[in-house]
DNA sequence: CGTTATCTTGACGTACATCAAATGTCGTGG
DNA sequence: CCACGACATTTGATGTACGTCAAGATAACG
């Protein structure tokens, strides 16, 4: 597989009012512009469909556009010049991406699975907000949240133990996943052993090691790599709080 | 010294228009409002003096107010049950806090030493704010700063060591900063060595030794504990980064 | 100028990292 | 369908950076 400069396919338009018909609008920070004022928005956004393994946002890169995810996962991360990587987050269905000041990326961006986007060009999704305060008010919503779950990963960086660390990582994602049972939950994880490891500080291996402990105490089940079951999310919430 | 209900002291306004003669405001969120409009902001701040120590946000508590630094500085934190803290930012003049989505707080804030803050009523500044978009724009641009600066802090607590953490706290420390000469300067440091270890999710033992050896190196002097002269700004910087 | 809190230094322990190898998973082609 | 190779995950043996426990040394304070 040869790098090309553009390494990502553009899909034009086919639909009249595209916006109008995304399925994806009402958990975005699109549902704040008005169903009459969307063909403006619409007439900005280009789908972008981004392939697994992809970088499409590059930490210091000129940041000439602003993302709305509207399938897959993507990583977010920082790196050193060694090649430590630590993931800042992984970004749904519905996330909003490049909300920067600065005039480069503070972070760089992956398709953890397939991927497509909506980019809007910053300074066309700018002049938009001024005339559409709400959808200013939504992104400052996103934003103040995304601080208090960045507070909370510091919280998991700083002071929690592995153990502590995956239960967490477990628990927060089984928030909007389906509940098989009381107590329970079945929950996907689109990312491979080294991206969790990135996510909460640690190595694959002790990523590994740990998943197996909390198998071995009957918190959780391990059908496939990429699929666990919750078998007693109490437990595994009291461990997250940082309780036993 | 007793836990009292209110636990800090409210000063009435006394001069007439104190926004107007707030030599703050430069450097804070309220420089998005208008000369004129000033009058506004000022009837619904309220000046707050919080002694050193003594805490004025609580984590979990009902969040009916925004604070703007005007003086001091203050440690943010969050809090495991057995008492483990992870402390998210040291906020200084100028900082505004309190940009929660959520009912309730999502950290804790402390004087680290003599504080004044601007108290304002959540439901009065959220109309303020529909009033003044320039105002809801500037809380955009802090926030997306703050996440920035977030980004960078779990980069650090997840993946730098001891030396690489502390040289980071410094250099970030020393943005704005006296420089007393090429590749120096001095810093003042309010906050303990225990604060210092919360902050880096160290223990204070590593901060003082990884202090004391950053010194034997010649990166740093350590006049007293509250001050720390930065005698190679560039090798700091480096080390901050992840090189050698 | 004692008293107490904070900081530093030392000796030792441990949770997690590192290094290494075995096992499992999945796509590809015979 | 099965054999093969590439890669991800698991498991094991060992190392180490930082934590913990325990004194001293400084600094802060009445």
């Amino acid at each position: 597989m040869v790098a090309r400069p553009l390494s990502f396919v553009i899909e034009p338009h086919r639909v009249l009012d595209p916006c109008a018909h995304c399925d994806v609008r009402s958990v975005s920070v699109c549902s704040a512009i008005d169903d009459r004022d969307l063909n403006r928005l619409a007439e900005m956004a280009e789908v972008v469909n981004v392939e697994s393994g992809r970088t499409f946002i590059d930490e210091g890169e000129k940041a000439d556009a602003f993302f709305n995810i509207t399938a897959g996962t993507a990583r977010l991360y920082k790196l050193l010049p060694d090649g430590r990587r630590q993931i800042t987050g992984f970004a749904g269905v519905g996330h909003f991406l490049g909300l920067a000041v600065s005039a480069t990326y503070a972070f760089s961006a992956e398709a953890v699975d397939a991927v497509r986007v909506c980019r809007f060009s910053r300074p066309r999704l700018r002049r938009l907000l001024e005339d559409f305060p709400a959808m200013e008010q939504r992104l400052l919503d996103v934003a103040a949240n995304e601080l208090v779950a960045a507070q909370e990963q510091m919280l998991l960086l700083g002071r929690k133990t592995a153990r502590e660390r995956l239960a967490s990582f477990l628990v927060a994602r089984s928030a909007g996943s389906t509940p098989c049972g009381p107590n329970q939950a079945r929950l996907h994880l689109p990312m491979g052993r080294g991206d969790i490891a990135d996510y909460l500080g640690l190595t694959i291996e002790t990523v590994s090691r740990t998943l197996t402990r909390l198998k071995s105490e009957k918190l959780i089940e391990i059908p496939t790599t990429t699929d666990i079951v919750i078998r007693d999310r109490d437990g595994l919430e009291a461990l997250a709080g940082g309780l036993n």
